[in-house]
DNA sequence: TGAAATGTTGGGGCG
DNA sequence: ACGCCCCAACATTTC
């Protein structure tokens, strides 16, 4: 029997998987690989939080191979170089993959699959992540997007659900008698030393199964009431699918199905808003696809000649570490450093306030999201900071400032958030927590270490950035 | 997937 | 009964 190479990547699942469903199709011997090669990451290796799923992630797949009678090969070398070393000594004549959508591996895989198929073998890539190929979305002209409605009322007319697979019980055992000796696990991404993820765990479960208990979980008890709950900070109202998500442990396209096989069991408007924000992120990889540049510089070049603030190390440190002296923004950073992960809405409150108030450009909050972020995808991290800071794709106008205390009130409303994730201002009564500057007398009693007043003042913040604004564009109109 | 300033409306107190 | 004022509630505009 013929021998295929899957090769595995961001797609650590057997479910709905297209490449081995291809390689099984053909009749051929799947020999499952992952090549642990972060020099070809470019500017965008995976950062540490990211790696550390990872590691979980694939020890989950390495098992569920092994239960089928499989075997994962784990390999660390030139992607290229390696896949060609396996071919050769399983003399496979096929090597299959999902493709992945960052431009500095997509233009890899290019030369990948040329070279390939120029050695003789078949080279194939699949669509395994997204709902629409991001280059087969287009407006009637023929060009790309730039504002997600019309994006995805056009996507969304013309999305037609594939048939999913579903992983078989058992598969063939592949012959590795003369492949090379498989890396152990730790060697292709060690464990964090001190073992600084603990608390990651009791948040999340990586891996396939992890990924489908939570889907269920969201489809049977997260989707009604949806569009509301998701923004209650203090909540477990998001669908939290976002790693599983990204390490494609579940296929968007069963997440989709579910979520619109619901049908009258759930309020249409709670449905179309979780595939709304599926719809987000197929929006950020069209972007992402279309203008490459945009995980590096501001997508709308009028943001260029904008008067950033000089980043202060203190500064961006005491944002990092949760010490601005705004509750809901420090116990979002906290929340982020503890588990890996911050509720939607308060990134935004967050990126709104690193972004405007502090007029940091939205680089370094990236870049401080990609190593924290157990989801960090350059797509949507790209698009979210953009987004925030008025500089990407249909993003929020510049002037749009959040209030974080306004904000706290709104969706946090009994303070719970802020107690959770700020245990030092817990003492506090729950109205005193979203702006504790103003009772000096309690946070001396009962927080004497929280930070006496916000980092910046809100008020003179906020005008600092309309003013930055209103020079940018006085200096485009003169 | 804002916030704050400004404008409008209408009920009620009061002379 | 009427005009006047206040002000909350809501709507619109502006940044």
């Amino acid at each position: 029997m013929g021998v295929a190479l899957v090769w595995f990547r961001d797609d650590l699942r057997l479910d709905d998987h297209p490449a081995l469903r291809a390689a099984l199709e053909r009749g051929l011997v799947p020999v499952p690989v992952y090549i642990h090669a972060p020099d070809e990451e470019g500017a965008w290796a995976p950062g540490a939080a990211s790696d550390a799923w990872r590691r979980r992630s694939l020890e989950a797949l390495a098992a569920a191979l092994e239960r089928r009678g499989s075997r994962l090969l784990m390999l660390h070398g030139p992607s290229l170089g390696t896949l060609q070393a396996v071919a050769a000594l399983t003399g496979a004549e096929a090597v299959l993959w999902n493709r992945r959508y960052e431009p500095h591996i997509e233009a890899r895989d290019t030369r990948i699959k040329r070279q390939l198929r120029q050695d003789g073998l078949h080279a194939e890539s699949f669509n395994g992540s997204l709902l629409f190929e991001p280059w087969e979305v287009e407006t009637r002209q023929g060009d790309p997007y730039r504002v997600f409605t019309p994006f995805w009322k056009n996507a969304l007319a013309h999305w037609r659900p594939r048939p999913l697979w579903d992983a078989p019980a058992r598969l063939p055992s592949p012959d590795l008698a003369g492949a090379p000796e498989g890396r152990h696990l730790d060697a292709i991404v060690p464990p964090p030393r001190p073992a600084w993820d603990t608390g990651f765990w009791q948040a999340w479960a990586p891996g396939e199964a992890g990924a489908r208990a939570r889907l269920q979980h969201v489809v049977e008890h997260g989707l009604h009431g949806y569009a509301a709950a998701r923004d209650r900070m203090a909540e477990d109202g998001t669908s939290r699918l976002s790693p599983h998500l990204h390490f494609g442990e579940v296929s968007v396209q069963r997440v989709a199905a579910a979520v619109a096989a619901t049908g009258e069991a759930v309020p249409a408007a709670d449905r179309q808003r979780l595939l709304a924000e599926l719809g987000w992120r197929e929006f950020a990889y069209h972007v992402l696809h279309h203008y490459p540049h945009v995980a590096d510089q501001d997508l709308d070049p009028r943001m260029a000649d904008f008067r950033w603030a000089r980043p202060l190390r203190a500064t961006l440190e005491a944002w990092e570490q949760g010490r601005t002296g705004v509750p809901v923004i420090d116990a979002g950073m906290r929340q982020l450093w503890q588990t890996g992960w911050m509720h939607n809405r308060v990134r935004m409150v967050v990126a709104s306030w690193l972004t405007k108030h502090l007029r940091i450009h939205w680089r370094h909050g990236a870049r401080w999201f990609w190593d924290t972020l157990v989801d960090a995808d350059l797509a949507n991290n790209t698009q979210g900071w953009q987004w925030a800071a008025g500089t990407g794709a249909d993003a929020a106008p510049y002037f749009r400032v959040f209030n974080p205390v306004s904000q706290a009130q709104k969706f946090d409303p009994q303070g719970e958030y802020i107690a959770r994730w700020l245990p030092e201002l817990a003492p506090l009564p729950a109205p005193a927590r979203f702006a504790p500057w103003q009772h000096p007398e309690l946070l001396r009693r009962y927080a004497p270490r929280y930070p006496r007043a916000p980092q910046v003042d809100l008020a003179a913040g906020r005008a600092a950035a309309l003013e930055a604004f209103a020079a940018l564009r006085a200096g485009r109109a003169g």
